[in-house]
Parts: structure tokens; C-alpha cells; sequence
DNA sequence: CGACAATGAAAAA
DNA sequence: TTTTCCTTGTCGC
């Protein structure tokens, strides 16, 4: 389940497991890109790469690339697993399967053959991701510093910064002691220098462990004598889904409001204007 | 077995 | 601002 970091460790682990393997099969066992599976069919997979949740997986010589763009959205799941592959379920968009490995591509949001000027085209759009060298987080903190919309928004809003995603939203705001209600204008050079900085290093953290750990090692579970987290998607975490539990620092009760049809999490004490 | 939620985002209105 | 798309697991009846 996706944000940036899920999509670059994605990248890493499809390249490991089945890069430049002439025993490569594509398929599409759902029919829902059968075409573009038949036509990448035993060609080897040349490379992979990630901005922000979007992955592409390289086919084709160099010359005249071919790209699988993938994006899971809010459902999407990508399991792998040892050959030999089991009998695919009918939900399963896509397959990759060598003679020593398989992965499997369900529910993504997109899962579509592109060309190398489609692509840039889609690193045109997207802002700056923590996760790649090339970032320039000037970039995001101009849109952000001329406007009135909230750093909550702003933050989820792939155009000023790519990879982001509600967890990290939540928990970098509350990282930074910052109201989720300011405007991006409101924000300070160093503000932002800060959030970035550390957004880099989480999500390095995240794709490292292929998990989200927001928790600082005097705040974890160990160091402050609390039960570790019991949660699905594992993590430790400050305010994501921990609405109206004590704030592992201040104990306010973290609040919770529908913004944008996403659910916003964070400390009102620890979170001021 | 239906309702509902979930780390997302584009299209339609 | 609302609707739509995609899938799976959980919860309550």
C-alpha cells in the first residue's frame, strides 16, 4: 500500500527479482492489458524507476524504450513469490514470471504501456520526491510559499511534492510541531527545509524497511514502557489513525476531521499556529 | 452476505 | 465538490 516509499522499494525489488532474465513472461491474466503483455512477452526487463507513486518498468532496447506505467492507487497490490507461480486469481492485472521468481499486480489505479515522452511527461507534472537524487525542494517551497491553500493540501498535492502520502502527511506535520490548518504561505524558509530534510530521511527509512516508522527512539514503545503498536499496516506512528487516543507526548487527544475526502490526523497541543 | 473502510487521484458536474 | 475506478479484509447481522 502506497506512498512513495512503497513504489520505490517496488522498483528495487522488481528489478532484482527479474532484470535483463530472457526467461521473462509477461501476462495478464484479468485481460485488462493482455495487448501490451503479449507484445512485452519474453522481451527482458531493462530497468525500473519510481517519482513519487509512480512506477515504470523499463522493456525494450535503450534506443526506443517501452515503459509499463504503473499506479496502484488506493487499493492496489503487488505480491511476489518463488517459481513456480500459482494458478493466478481473476483479479490479477498483471504477471511477471521467470524461471526462479513471480509478482503479481492487482486493483492499481493504472497499469498501462507508454512511451519514453509519456513518461517525461509525467515527471513534467509531478513535484520534487524526497526519494530521488534529482529532487529540488525549492521547487515545492515556491508553490508553497505563494499560497493560501493549507500545508495539510499542499503536502498531498503530487504537482508541489511527489511521493507523499496521508501517513507521512499526518506524521511529518506532527514531527515539525506544525498546524495542519496554515496556510503554505505562512510557512518559513527553514520551516520547510526542515520538513523536507526530514522527509528524506523517513522515507529512505520507509523504503529500507518497506514501512512506515515515524517514532523517534526516545518516544518508541520500549523507551516510554507502552505496548508497541497493534496496528495492520504496522508502524510506529505518532497521530496517523490514532484519533481520540492520548498523544504519546502531550496526551491531548488526537483529533481527527474529513479533509478532502482523506483523513486528516494530528495533535492540538503539540500542533499550534 | 452486505456495509464499510483503506497509505489515491482523475473525471465529471 | 462529487462521482468514479480499482480490490480486499473486517465487522456486524
Amino acid at each position: 500500500m502506497p506512498e512513495g516509499h512503497t513504489i520505490h522499494r517496488l522498483a528495487e525489488d522488481y528489478a532484482k527479482a527479474f532484470r535483463a532474465d530472457s526467461s521473462l513472461r509477461v501476462t495478464s491474466p484479468q485481460g485488462k492489458f493482455s495487448d501490451a503483455a503479449a507484445l512485452l512477452d519474453r522481451t527482458p526487463l531493462r530497468t525500473t524507476d519510481a517519482h513519487g507513486k509512480h512506477l515504470f518498468l523499463g522493456f525494450g532496447d535503450p534506443g526506443h524504450p517501452e515503459w509499463v506505467h504503473i499506479h496502484l492507487g488506493l487499493f492496489g497490490k503487488v505480491t511476489f513469490g518463488p517459481a513456480p507461480a500459482p494458478p493466478p486469481t481473476d483479479t490479477v492485472r498483471l504477471r511477471l514470471a521467470s524461471d526462479t521468481a513471480y509478482v503479481d499486480l492487482r486493483g492499481p489505479t493504472t497499469c498501462a504501456l507508454i512511451t519514453e515522452p509519456e513518461k517525461r511527461a509525467i515527471h513534467d507534472r509531478l513535484g520534487p520526491d524526497p526519494l530521488r537524487p534529482d529532487a529540488e525542494p525549492e521547487r515545492a517551497y515556491r508553490r508553497i510559499s505563494r499560497s493560501r491553500t493549507t500545508i495539510a493540501a499542499l503536502l498531498m498535492d503530487q504537482k508541489v511534492i511527489a511521493g507523499v502520502g496521508n501517513v507521512y502527511r499526518a506524521e511529518v506535520l506532527f514531527r515539525h510541531g506544525i498546524d495542519p490548518y496554515r496556510a503554505g504561505r505562512d510557512l518559513t524558509r527553514a520551516e520547510w527545509d526542515a520538513i523536507w530534510d526530514d522527509l528524506v530521511v523517513l522515507m529512505r527509512e520507509g523504503v529500507r524497511n518497506n514501512r512506515i516508522d515515524t517514532v523517534r527512539p526516545e518516544h518508541t514503545p520500549e523507551a516510554m514502557g507502552r505496548p508497541p503498536r497493534v496496528d495492520d499496516h504496522g508502524g510506529e506512528v505518532y497521530v496517523y489513525r490514532r484519533a481520540n487516543l492520548p498523544c504519546h507526548i502531550c496526551g491531548s487527544g488526537i483529533r481527527t476531521v474529513d479533509l478532502a475526502a482523506r483523513n486528516l490526523f494530528w495533535c492540538p497541543g503539540c500542533q499550534r499556529a
